[in-house]
DNA sequence: TTGTAGGCGTTATCAT
DNA sequence: ATGATAACGCCTACAA
């Protein structure tokens, strides 16, 4: 591979002068800049990006931490950041943190020891104080779904209670006032907020949650699924189930149609995330939208604005969620 | 950040045997390595990972080249090889190629400029004289879901042919006759291998695939919905339905549904790919099973062991699918 | 077993 | 506008 001496001397100038062309950054008389090209062409060169990195002590690589690779949820995020990052020549470095404190913990530091320049984190077990912490250090980062007081200008977030509140108000508008609820595990704090705002539609119907209908899953098919016998086998009557996220709805779904009972005649359920595959469910799922491909592109100009100073487009912070009316809700008929 | 030099300084020590205790490849005196450790440990060293990469000639990263980051499929892949790599220390650069010449052929150089070790294609768009120019590189490559002869080494495949075959002889053992397909794109080798299998299952049975229950999908939902549209159109009766993937089934459970036909009841649909989703469809799908998450990590191996000298277990190239029974077929009744 | 010194391919600060 | 030259932080013969 030719070097940049190599081009120097090939088009009888400095080295100087042909990292000048390369960046131009300082001006180039046209006559040299064209023989510094044409030198460059014909040795074929291509910069090594580590010396660059080395020399500038900027490795143009920005790491993402996410909880799971697979999954629609995050798939949809790290298109929304690769695309971003990828047209501004930067490139994204991805590891998993499968919601664990240690893994995740390993992960932040696995990522910040191949000296990234910014950091993308979507971390669930991590605590608050450990990314206040982290805060000092000198590397910069954006939260993704998650909010910190402390560190509210680096965090990318929906409005998660907002959400709960959209999916139950829906239900309760229906005419529904049984409503079970299966939730994510209420450690995470997505979890948990979805779950408040549940708490205040009711409130808003003066109703407050009946903890017998109440389940903690775990934000996968089979917490719908064991959510769902729990709460019939209470033997109270509801005619309507809010789920922590899709996943756990289509557990939910596969689990009532396995039972013999039909969504949503039986009851009404909603989910929440909207992901790709809430619109091949039977019937097909009622959710609230997460826009979560939009909030990693977000995430990713965050990190262009204030870690690469490129004069980017606005950055948004905050999102809005909204209920989206499918098949498996109806209204409750009187009784 | 402390560099080697400072831990040199503090350890009473030269920065060769600081570097030598780093890499522990040399002997060194256990006391004077216990100073270094110290010395380490006291100014909180980092090893800085981009100059060691300058100077060892070898990045410790390897380039992903996906068709897309979100779906069931590639995520699934991606999990595979990451986990791999993370435990060896290794770090995972991702790009999207899309399906598209222009983009994969990008995604290919930008990956290269990027300095990876090594790279992982999962490419569709590009050509194999392409790849077969791109193996005289020096940047050594493996190819997941691809083969071609020249670079037999370096694939790794699974046996798309075999899974049409499944897929079709399956049915046909239940005493389907009238099959109708709805393939990938054409273009795309592992949909025409697909389709290949499915043919000569058929030849089995002394058949031939009947052109007008054939449609050329999208691999996307609504090429599932599209294509059973257009077969019903024909007016042509047939009592099973083979998809060239798991997402245009799904599609055609939807549109069947909508159409008021019920699976298997009306016909029987099978899928390939065994994506997560399979399995919460209504009804569950069958389907071939593509283990791609075992096939990315083999990827990972083979450069572990190709490029980095690793010695690790045995790399397995070709994988054999097998077929999932589970609710979308039924034996043909006979009328 | 340990130290010395040259090199990895750039960038960036001075001069000129 | 251009050229020397010193970093950048580490690895690795070669010597001792």
């Amino acid at each position: 591979m030719a070097t940049i001496y190599e081009v120097s001397k090939l088009a009888g100038v400095s080295l100087a002068t042909v990292s000048r062309v390369m960046n131009n950054n300082t001006p180039v008389r046209e006559s040299t800049r064209k023989k510094v090209l044409a030198a460059m062409e014909q040795l074929g060169y291509r910069p090594n990006s580590i010396a660059q990195s080395l020399a500038s002590n900027c490795s143009n690589s920005v790491g993402i931490l996410v909880s799971e690779l697979h999954g629609p949820f995050y798939g949809a995020m790290l298109t929304g950041i690769e695309a971003e990052f990828r047209a501004a020549g930067k490139h994204v470095i991805i590891a998993a943190g499968h919601s664990e404190l240690a893994t995740e913990q390993e992960g932040i530091e696995f990522l910040q020891s191949r000296s990234c320049d910014a950091l993308i984190l979507h971390v669930e077990a991590v605590s608050d104080d450990y990314l206040i912490k982290l805060a000092q250090t000198d590397t910069p980062f954006v939260l993704l779904n998650r909010q910190i007081p402390a560190l509210a200008d680096r965090c990318i977030s929906l409005n998660n209670e907002l959400g709960g509140y959209l999916a139950t108000q829906h239900l309760l508008a229906q005419g529904h006032r049984d409503i079970a609820y299966i939730a994510g595990p209420m450690w995470k704090t997505d979890a948990k907020e979805r779950y408040q705002g549940h708490q205040r539609a009711l409130a808003d119907y003066q109703l407050v949650a009946n903890p017998a209908l109440f389940f903690e899953g775990d934000f996968r098919e089979t917490g719908g699924s064991k959510g769902l016998s729990a709460i019939l086998a209470t033997g109270l009557p509801f005619t309507a189930l809010v789920c922590g996220n899709d996943e756990m709805a289509s557990g939910a779904l596969t689990a009532a149609r396995e039972l013999g009972l039909s969504v949503p005649d039986s009851f009404s359920v909603v989910g929440f995330d909207n992901v790709n595959f809430a619109y091949y469910t039977y019937p097909k799922l009622s959710t609230i939208d997460y826009p979560i491909s939009a909030m990693g592109q977000m995430a990713a100009r965050w990190v262009l604005r204030e870690v690469y100073r490129s004069a980017t487009v606005e950055v948004q912070q905050l999102f809005e969620p909204h209920f989206i009316p499918r098949d498996s809700v109806k209204a409750c008929s009187p009784t």
